[in-house]
DNA sequence: CGCAAGATTGAAGTACGTCAATTCCAGTGG
DNA sequence: CCACTGGAATTGACGTACTTCAATCTTGCG
């Protein structure tokens, strides 16, 4: 179904959904947009009227600077939910862009309230992942804050490759980095060209290896000792154990 | 009351509470403890059995990493909820430690279920400040990630000023700053020694005084000039966005 | 007064940024 | 099939905003 990879990321937290369930989620959607890399699926200042959900590519959060730099804060992925709760707030204090050609699907809404109303499960559900959310937003701070462009990036596949692995997207230990230097540079607070020279250490010291967008993690356990990476605050239910 | 500041901040959100609105939430309240500056409230690994509400004094949010060095992730200053949704994750995956003498309430676990059970309008309020916390962890990477220094803690003392002001604890433009450099440095990613010489910087550029630990703005529009300073982010009613 | 924590200062090192040139590569049209 | 093209990756030279270390001065406070 299309919003598979929500229910698989969702199943982390609570027990099983049943098939009416899921139908429940799967029939909220009303409509399907595609996305240029590059195109806003939502601009700081909008008051959504429905919640997005992302199910093919990556999108960023993200915040323009005067000086025109371009800072992420967040990725985000298929199952990904792009603005769940916005409603509780004004408007958006942020936008949200497509980095590869992304599909997303809207949910009114109205269906969200009725579904969350109605199954006190499912909006648990739902506020757990805004809180996961934030607890990633709260690592990157102490990634970019402390940790040296090597570690930083490899922080960041850690993470990537356990959420792409929750939602179904990785099984081995290779995921899509559908980025550029420069998009991931803007991630970590990084230029380009450091980004670049970055990469080509992480590379050379053997610990991963990119074909193409596809990212290969050599060895996982020895990219998270040298990270630093501590999988705790992603709050996955097998934390720290490998799926597959 | 003892819970004014708490009240103070969710009224930027919700309409005024009612006089039975606010007992309800000052009678929640079990217990009150009295911790020293660097003591912990909540540890890493803990699962909290109760809600802690700041009344006196700041608080920070933090990690330690490998090297020893400490990573503040946030501030929390009287009105401000430890952990409100902590139920919905298995275990902390940080710690909030006593910046300054504090006072923290308690209040039970089951008496935050039943308030927010039996009214949506609390339990909206208290998601929405979780929300606002959210854009705050944002608006801090940015900072961190982008900003000079000097721009950066300007930004930053901007903010306190902002979120000082929510909870009455500043009329004018000054408020209780209870930190070492050490700590504003551990915060913004910055060595105490570098804090240091910014701090001289913005003083002699007339953009701030300190008086012991309090902090003078000397100009809040020049500073907010500065620092790139736009306060959507806090979502405070009073403060930018009109309600759409 | 006397002590310890914090603030301040100077000197030297480094991890990053910036700029600019060059190479690589996937698409596209001929 | 190849030549063309524009974006992305790579490289080198150089500048700088920060860090680190270590000494000294200041302040709050019993």
């Amino acid at each position: 179904m299309r919003a598979d990879p929500l229910i698989c990321k969702l199943e982390q937290f609570t027990k099983k959904f049943s098939d009416s369930e899921k139908r429940l989620i799967e029939d909220a959607i009303s409509d399907i947009v595609d996305y240029a890399p590059r195109q806003d699926i939502i601009s700081q200042g909008d008051r959504p009227e429905h919640v997005h959900l992302l199910l093919e590519g990556w999108a960023g959060r993200y915040k323009l600077l005067p000086e025109g730099e371009r800072q992420i804060m967040a990725y985000l992925i298929p199952g990904d939910l792009c603005d769940v709760h916005v409603a509780l707030l004004r408007q958006m204090d942020h936008s949200i862009g497509a980095l590869s050609a992304c599909k997303v699907a809207f949910i009114p809404d109205k269906a969200i309230t009725k579904m969350t109303d109605d199954h006190g499960r499912l909006s648990k559900a739902l506020w757990w992942s805004t809180l996961v959310d934030e607890a990633i937003s709260r690592e990157w701070l102490v990634t970019v804050a402390r940790r040296q462009a090597d570690k930083r990036v490899s922080h960041l596949f850690c993470e990537m490759l356990l959420r792409s692995k929750a939602v179904g997207l990785s099984t081995d230990n290779s995921f899509e980095l559908p980025l550029t230097q420069e998009e991931l540079g803007d991630t970590m607070g990084l230029s380009g060209v450091h980004m670049n020279r970055t990469l080509q250490k992480l590379r050379s010291d053997g610990l991963i290896t990119s074909q193409g967008k596809r990212l290969v993690i050599n060895d996982l356990a020895r990219l998270m000792e040298f990270a630093d990476f501590d999988p705790m605050y992603l709050h996955q239910i097998s934390a720290g154990a490998k799926s597959g």
